[in-house]
DNA sequence: GGGCCCGCAGGG
DNA sequence: CCCTGCGGGCCC
């Protein structure tokens, strides 16, 4: 059993370049070394590859949607099966749970603006946020991971420092076991106070002295590559467990009977002041639900 | 530059 | 023990 270290390794600094995979594993950063995901379903993915292995990777930067492993065919590097969330993808789900930061190693094969031209660069930590399944551009399904770069701000909350005031006008950021954002516009207001901030799911109301909590959960998740509006007809009033089960896939709506799928009870909502919107619903139960 | 196959390390 | 994986080198 390898013993996989998450976080910074000594000796080794963001920028810093490497000849081959062979010089990644010798400096601690990626032990595999054909495999991009580095860890185990226990305790999760220590470190990742970026290096053009699957066509539909997406490096933005500080932001990059990672395509898992499975289903490739060596020479070609194209899908040839559909994706499991098994091995590799499931190390990155523990690790999207578990909220351990990722270690990111651009290589030369994948061309982006932040690829290097030949070697491999260490590109710092990173954390999991988000997985979802889609068809890729071969036709297969793939498993996706949104990982988002760790910088001085998502630290200082790590230490608990407060956040920074102006970010709240638009997004309000929550430390919890995984970090979220919980958006708080007027929209997301406007479903609570339609359900009175009773979660449509449980029905339960969070109340402190009167001050009412609930959250807006988005059925078609905003950000990329899901793009999905923020809008009445993508919002939900949730509580914080059945936000976080929603958007990890554990349960979903059915498109037009509303019924739930993949827990019990129902979803009370009024049909009337809040029209949901069936192609999110389609959208939420085909590339985030995975509890099936 | 593309195809091919040998490789190792580690998980299951 | 077998299988797989975002290499890599060598051939053409």
């Amino acid at each position: 059993m390898a013993n996989y270290t998450f976080g910074e390794i000594d000796n080794v600094k963001e920028g810093d370049s490497f000849s081959d995979r062979k010089a990644l594993r010798e400096a601690g950063i990626h032990l595999a070394l054909v495999a991009g995901i580095d860890g185990n379903q226990s305790v999760g993915a220590s470190s990742i590859v970026l290096n053009g292995g699957y066509v539909d990777d997406l490096d933005l930067g500080s932001e990059i949607i990672y395509t898992g492993q499975g289903g490739n065919d060596a020479n070609t590097k194209r899908q040839v099966a559909d994706q499991k969330w098994t091995l590799g993808n499931k190390a990155l789900l523990v690790s999207e749970m578990s909220g351990l930061p990722v270690r990111l190693t651009r290589g030369f094969n994948h061309k982006s603006e932040f690829s290097p031209k030949s070697g491999y660069v260490y590109g710092g930590l990173y954390r999991v946020t988000d997985h979802f399944e889609e068809k890729g551009k071969d036709g297969y399904t793939i498993c996706r991971f949104r990982l988002e770069k760790i910088n001085s701000f998502e630290n200082s909350l790590q230490i608990g420092k407060p956040a920074v005031p102006e970010l709240f006008t638009t997004s309000e950021r929550v430390a919890t076991t995984v970090l979220r954002i919980i958006r708080d516009t007027k929209l997301s207001k406007r479903v609570k106070e339609l359900y009175d901030y009773k979660c449509q799911v449980c029905g339960i109301q969070i109340s402190v002295k009167g001050i009412k909590y609930a959250e807006g959960a988005h059925i078609k998740p905003l950000g990329n590559p899901h793009k999905g509006e923020d809008k009445l007809g993508n919002l939900l009033c949730l509580c914080p467990n059945h936000h976080v089960m929603f958007d990890k896939g554990v349960f979903t709506i059915h498109p037009s009977e509303y019924s739930l799928i993949g827990i019990g009870g129902e979803l009370t909502f009024d049909h009337k002041k809040h029209v949901l919107d069936q192609e999110n619903l389609k959208y939420h139960q085909e590339h985030i639900f995975i509890n099936h």
